[in-house]
DNA sequence: TGCTATAACTTATATATACAGGTACAGAAC
DNA sequence: GTTCTGTACCTGTATATATAAGTTATAGCA
């Protein structure tokens, strides 16, 4: 159940506990949940902090509620993979199936004319250039080239490149959390260095995704470009208009 | 100030006055606003109301915290073309300079496997198929094929079809209009046809977008697939995270 | 000068409590 | 039978309080 050792705030810990028991279907969609009270019982916290927690998923859209009725489980989404809630990225890495990650480059190079307007930094200024291919399998299906200026994670580390999100890391070191994506999508041939890196031809159509990650504070502080095999890779949009 | 008689909740009549400090930049952008204990004294309620207040407007992401430090005004957001407003097809009718179309074919044919599973109709039930190309200046920049299910839209009209949009069409004739909007996206190579319709050559790379529009009724009344030149078109998408 | 300890601030987490307002239902009153 | 009323339970609003953890400036020591 709950761990008050462990580090992970108890709110914390609930939401995880009360999102897995949607998604898993304990509890049926336009049915009511425990009641705020019985939560609180059960797990042992007050009903602020159940209220607390309930009211993240509400604004999710996961639960809604019924005043003098209950918490109801909502329908569920369309999208959950809408890109108002997801980079397209972070959408592809759910799709997943057993995707794995292989570390080619990791360096500082000056910023050339591209990359540092694309920053907002002086071109010349210091980046950090990280070069991935993502597999399923052993088939390669995408090639990740993030720059990330040095002068907002001086001491970025190379560790677990291929087992972490790039994201992760720079939150967990830095501090900079994505807050808002400006992402763009074009379609281009594959020249020879990314042909081989993809095992495909080249002039092979590729699907390209450019990523500026802002933090709050308006820090640019990540961009990448992700290269998609065409063949392999197709994004889905789903919203309301 | 605050009202304490106004049926309108505290919290409610608080949110608004950050709100409208926040938008009259009362409050520089990336400058603190004042702490949670400053503003509980200054409009007399706990520090747990305040507190609710401002984590409803970090949600929307008007304020950003920092532990330790306080809350800051966020950079005014930029997405004026969220996807989640606007289909991929509107964004790019949107960045038109100059676009002329050319209507290609204009017939009822049966559906195939796939046209009529995109429908949700029966393969063999008659679709009117419409395909134009689209030009800016004499170059072209896409070919549009959709599909349109003939026992929803039976009398539909050729006329207009180079002047105006298809979903306008459709929506003043039949009164569906778009409710909701799924969205694919991949990169392919262009086949003979295409090569020759686009002026490009066979194999180069095409973003193909495929859209499928619903109404609110749930009836699925367009299927469209566009083939944009991978030269000429990149698509642009902005939003919060 | 340079370092550390600390004080004073901030947000983060968590609890206990109170009452208001809406819903549902059983049972009394008509 | 129908309507009213009370009760029990739900979420909604609001407060007071406590402690933890992160940031910053400064006073004071080496």
């Amino acid at each position: 159940m709950l761990d008050r050792n462990n580090p992970k705030p108890l709110y914390a810990q609930l939401e995880d506990l009360l999102r897995t028991s949607i998604m898993n279907g304990e509890w049926q969609v336009n049915h009511a949940i425990p009641s705020e009270n019985e939560l609180s019982k059960t797990y042992g916290l007050s009903r602020m902090t159940v209220r607390a927690v309930i009211t993240m998923l509400v604004k999710e859209g996961l639960l809604y509620r019924v005043q003098g009725k209950g918490t109801f489980v909502s329908e569920p989404k369309i999208s959950t993979r809408s890109p108002a809630y997801m980079g397209v990225r972070e959408q592809l890495e759910q799709m997943g199936y057993e995707i794995r990650t292989r570390l080619v480059k990791f360096e500082k190079i000056p910023a050339n004319n591209n990359i540092a307007s694309a920053l907002g930094i002086t071109p010349g200024d210091t980046v950090t250039y990280i070069e991935r291919i993502r597999y399923t399998g052993d088939q390669p299906i995408s090639l990740h080239r993030s720059y990330i200026p040095v002068s907002l994670c001086p001491s970025l580390e190379e560790a677990d490149l291929e087992g972490e999100q790039l994201c992760v890391i720079v939150e967990r070191q830095f501090g900079y959390k994505t807050a808002s994506v400006s992402e763009s999508l074009e379609s281009v041939p594959a020249n020879a260095e990314e042909a081989e890196l993809l095992q495909i031809d080249r002039g092979y159509p590729l699907l390209m995704l450019e990523d500026v990650n802002k933090s709050a504070d308006g820090s640019i502080f990540e961009y990448t470009k992700v290269l998609f095999r065409g063949d392999k890779v197709k994004l889905h949009f789903e919203y309301e208009a």
